[in-house]
This record gives structure tokens, sequence and C-alpha cells, in this order.
DNA sequence: CATGAATGAGTCTTCATTCAT
DNA sequence: TATGAATGAAGACTCATTCAT
């Protein structure tokens, strides 16, 4: 992709692409417009002229993913099949988006813990609570069916799911190692406990 | 902590309480030197005479948490009590430290998910290898004590249980809101499972 | 040409020529790139659009007038004439670039004793050696055309004549005083000795 | 010298020594108080106890080496002896001073062609000037002493004899060559002249 | 003589951004 | 679309110097 990129006739695809890549690898702050177009091999204007600053070049991306993100997430909730199968479901799509997009994903993933760092024109409070909100949504649904044991507050649910997947995913970002397996097992661990 | 270390007699201190809350808020990229010194109420060579660079003044920050969360970690392996008490208890003191120190605990947490905003003199892989090492010995040897579901793989327990604890504590140190009856849920969850 | 330089329309060259002749009368080490701008009447950052760094600026000023220095000696040498109207040429051409080109005069003078003073990337001693290297080689010719004294090392006599045209052209450069005649009086003093 | 000054139980002398090297080696604009402290293994305030700044220290340093010179050229044209007999005695004197100080002489010589590299306290071109007095002085004597060749201006004689010289001096002191042989060898070139 | 602590002004260099062409 | 040239503001860091102890 990296270098599909570069070779991208799209000027604006290209940057968009190193833009990612580089946001991904060193931080909105860490990252300099120099560097951008480096990348991309234009020039500053040539930047500009896509993009109104390197603010809105970077709110640009992480919508993009955002939104993707979300629509997978939905498309989980409203699967067909079981509770299990739903979000084993919807690990795999998340497997298979951070595949197509790695730099996309190790930028997602770095947002998340430090907002701060980036620009502030981006609701992240927002926009995480939106997806927390989705993950206790299948889990309420769950509950409803009678899949869920007795007594479980959805929320904590979906936070140990998204807790235990987001930390694998990072780790997997970070190395690019998607060990495809391990997602199942850790879901399939959160169903089932642990205690003998 | 704060305005308390914004009073503190001793100028050191001051830098580094002001330094590790403008890290965790902006990030290493995003905190300029200037920022630093304007909040600790003093000039930039007098930084400089007591750390080297901005690099050196953060590594001290990170390398001093790093330690003292490892050491948290290690004394709850070792604990007394079974192995679902020593959790509890890890989590007790996770909670507590991040209580006394909230703005490190919010820096390091920044740090794990970004560690190439940061400086590059810290071994982030090497540390959080390290973390994660001690985890999976508690499940290790909570499955040598027959504590343990058979054929479960201690690097998925740890992994999910980092996570799940990772997520809420990410969570929690941003909104300073420390609902303690929330860790130990998830921790119950994490071993009976959500299965009916 | 310091107030032809200040007009010039080209901001490179005005750099270029400013330089030359703030380093020539301050050092590299005495100079600061805020003098630089200001002589040249320009921002900062318009001097590093042009030029990589202070040392790369600077390397660039030597390395020209090296070379046209070096240039200048090697026509003398393989110019016509007798050894004596050869080096008596030598310093006309001498004289001539030091008179287009005072500035820099002076700074490659100030260079010769001071080499470290300035950024390490240029070879002083290799610069120095090629240049002895080329008047001992105008000797060289001179000792087999019969044109020396028997027995004289022409080594020897490169020093004696490279001291005194540049113990006089320091000054010369100093004061801007160029007075023609006594180079060729001291060439002839050279030649004849100074004994009845 | 320099490891003697190291050891030097007075650390006034133990700055002087020091500083000249430093200065000797980098210019005074190139080195920095810290430099020399750390050099003398003091601590600033220590340096500003015997010295009221650094140019202070620096022009001590000059000074002192000035007058010394000086008094070398002086014992020169007052002794016994012919011309050429004196001459050869003061170039004796040159290369022993310079062998005893050679940090000193280095400084000395980096000075005369870089003057405005360091403060403006020391008027270099009157120490210059008298100088060359001296040296002509010397040639004056030699004339009506009838050991001159009839016609020749003093000035030019001394000025082909310090640029000699000099320019020798100089190539000695930065590779700490003394090559006694070659300063007579060059005196007498200047008396016998290069013509065959 | 020595030290730990501190400073105002300066160093070189890069930032995101823009203008005329 | 693109570019060469330029900018005000800020970046991290060091300067020579001083103070109280």
């Amino acid at each position: 992709m990296t270098s599909a990129a570069k070779d991208s006739a799209n000027l604006r695809d290209r940057i968009v692409d190193e833009a990612t890549r580089l946001f991904a690898k060193q931080g909105f702050a860490g990252t300099s417009v120099r560097e951008l177009v480096e990348a991309s091999n234009c020039t500053k204007p040539a930047l500009y002229y896509y993009f109104d600053s390197k603010d809105a070049l970077f709110l640009e991306i992480i919508e993009t993913h955002s939104g993707a993100i979300e629509n997978l997430m939905r498309l989980a909730i409203d699967g067909e099949g079981s509770l299990r199968q739903r979000i084993h479901g919807m690990a795999d799509a998340f497997v298979a988006y951070a595949q197509a997009n790695p730099d996309a994903m190790k930028l997602m993933i770095r947002i998340e813990g430090a907002p701060d760092d980036s620009c502030a024109n981006f609701d992240f409070e927002a926009n995480e609570e939106s997806h927390m909100a989705i993950m206790t949504e299948i889990f309420a649904r769950g509950a409803t069916d009678g899949e869920l044991r007795d007594g479980l507050d959805p929320t904590d649910c979906a936070l140990a799911l998204a807790g235990a997947l987001h930390f694998q995913f990072s780790e997997a970002v970070m190395k690019s190692d998607w060990d495809r397996a391990r997602y199942h097992r850790l879901i399939d661990l959160l169903f089932e406990g642990i205690a003998p």
C-alpha cells in the first residue's frame, strides 16, 4: 500500500496515504509539513492547494477512518447469528480493515490514548463514546436475547471486550503481526471465563 | 497535586511535576520547553541546569514511573492468597498509584499507544514486554496451582486482563473518575465469563 | 562591492557577499546568523532557504575562493617566460584577484592562520598543502631550467616566497592598501638577496 | 606543559594555561567559559574570582606573550655580532620561546591574522606595527653598518624576513614540528638570494 | 577560594503558512 | 495544478555572567 501510494498518479491520494503513515508513526505534532511534502514528493503549496492546513489534512484522515470503523461495528451489531457469532464477525471485520489499512489503524489506535497530541477540532471523546455505545448495544441486545449471564452489566461486558481486543490490536498493529486465531481465543475466553 | 507542585519549594521537583502534567496532556512533541518553564515558573537555563535536555527530563519521568509500576506488579505476583485475590490486589494497587500520581499515569498510558511520539532513548517495547511477562507469570503460577481452566494459554489470560484493565484505566485517567467497583467487576467477569 | 552587494537584486548573491564580508571581519564563530540576515536585509528562513546551515554557507564561500586561487597559481606555473617573470605574473594575478574580491581575500588569509575557528567540514591542511605544492612546483621547474642557484631546496624557496608575499598580502588586505610596487620589490629582493 | 598545567597546584595558573590552549585551538569566540572551567577543573565563579571577564582573561594572556616576544626581538637587535648573526640569534630565540610555550605561540600567530575574532580591547595594529618597527630597526642598523646591499629599503627587508619566518613558524606551530635547520636556511636564502 | 542555583539575552535552526507567477 | 521564494513566530539550547552562602 505504501509503495502503491508512492506510485499513485493522484497527488491528493498520495498525500493522504503518506500523511497517514507519518502521523501514525510520529504523531501529529511530531510530523512536519516538510516531511509530509517530501514523502509525497510534492511542494508545500501543492499540499496547501488540496488541504487548508495541516490540521485539516489530519482531520480528514481520522474522520474517514473513524466513520469506516463505526460502520464496521454497526454492521456487526445488526448482523445475523448469535451474540458470540456476531462478535467473532466483528473481530474479523476489524482485522480485515486493519490489514487493508495498517497505517490508518495504527493512527486510530495512537489517537485513542493521546488525543491532545493532535488538533482540537475533532471530538475525540464523542467518537470514543459513540464506539463504546455501539459495543454496549451489542451486549444489551445479547442480554435481551438471553445470551448473557444474568445480572451482568452490558457496559462491563463491552469494556472487557473492547479492552482485550484493543490491547491485542495495538500490539498487532505495531508489529504488523496478525494472529487471527488469538482474537477468537480471546473472545471465547471472555465468554467462558478463566476459572476452572 | 498540581497546585501543590506549583508551590513546591524545590524547583527541580516543580519542573518534574509540571512536565509530567504537560507531557501527559499534550505529548512530548506537543509540549515546548517554553511551556515547561512557564508552568514551572522558572527560566530555561534553570531547567537546563537540572536536566541535560527535554529528552532527558522526559526520560527521567517515564523511567521513574515505569519502575514503580513494575514494582507494583511484582508485589502482586509474589503476594499471598488465591490467583483471584492477587489480581484484585494488583488492581487496587494500580488504582492507588494512579490516584496518587494521576498525571504520571496519564502519561504512561499515552506512551503505550504512541511511543514514537516521544524520544527514542527509552526502550518502549522492552518495557511493555516486561510488563506483559509479569502478567503472564501471574497466570502461569495460577495454572500450576490449578486455579485456571484446563487448556488455557496464560498469555491469552494476561492479554485479556491487561487489555480490559488498561482500557478502563485509560478512561478513568482521562476523566479522573475512579470507580473502583468497576475494576473488581471486570476481574470477576473475566473469571466467570459472560456466557449464561 | 559591499554597497553594490547591498543593492544586488539577487538575494542569494547578497547573502554570499555580506557573509564573506562579515566572516572576514569577525570570523566564523564571531558572526551570528542574525547579523548575516540583517546585513543581507532578509529573514532567517530566507537564508536557510538557500543554505542548509551557517556551516554550509561558510563552506561554499571558502571553497569558491580556494578553487579560484588555486587556478590563479596553476596559470602562473604553466605560463610563459622566465621563472622570475612567472612569479611576478602570479603576484600580479593575486593582487588583481584581491582587489576584485577584497573581503574574500581577507577571509582566506584569516582562515589560514586560524582554521579551527571555523567549521570542520573543510580540509584546511589539504588546501594549504595543495597551495604549497604548486608553489614548490614552480621553483622545481625553475631549478630544472637552471634559473635557481645550485644546491637550493625548492621547498625553501617556495616557503620564503609564499611567506613574504602572504605577509605583505595580509597587511595590504587589512588596510586595503595595494602598493603593487612593493610586491615586485620583494620578489626581486628574494632573487638577488640582501647581502652586499 | 599541558599536563603539567593540569596538575598545577595554582588554580589561577591552571586557568591561564588551559585558556591559552583553548583560545589557540578554537579562537576567542569559539571557546566558551564552560569549556574553560571544565578544562581547568574548576567552577565558573572561581574563574570570575580571578578574572573580571572572559575578555580580561584573554587580554592578560596575549599581553603577557606580546610583551615577551617584543623583548625577544629587542634583545636580538641590541645583541653583538653581524646583522646575519643577530638575525639567526633572533630566530633561535623565537623557536626556543615557541617550544617552551607552544599554545601561546599558536595563539599569537592566530591572532595576527584574525584580530577581530577576539575582544576589541587590545590594540592589534599597534602591536604589529611595533613588531615591524623593531624588525625594520635591525635592518636599518645593518644598512648603516654596510651589511646590506646598496639601495635596499629596510622595510622591504623586514617584511621579507618577517614573512618567511612567520609563515614557516605558523606551519611549525600547527604541526609542532620544529625543524630549526630550515629557519637558518631560510635566513641564508634571504641573504644570498635564489638567483644563480 | 569554592559551590549550587539562577538569569537575560543570545545561539542556530525549523515551524506552518503564503504570495506572485 | 504546480512552483520558487519568502515570512513571523517559535523550536531547543547555550551564552557570559552573578548571587548568596
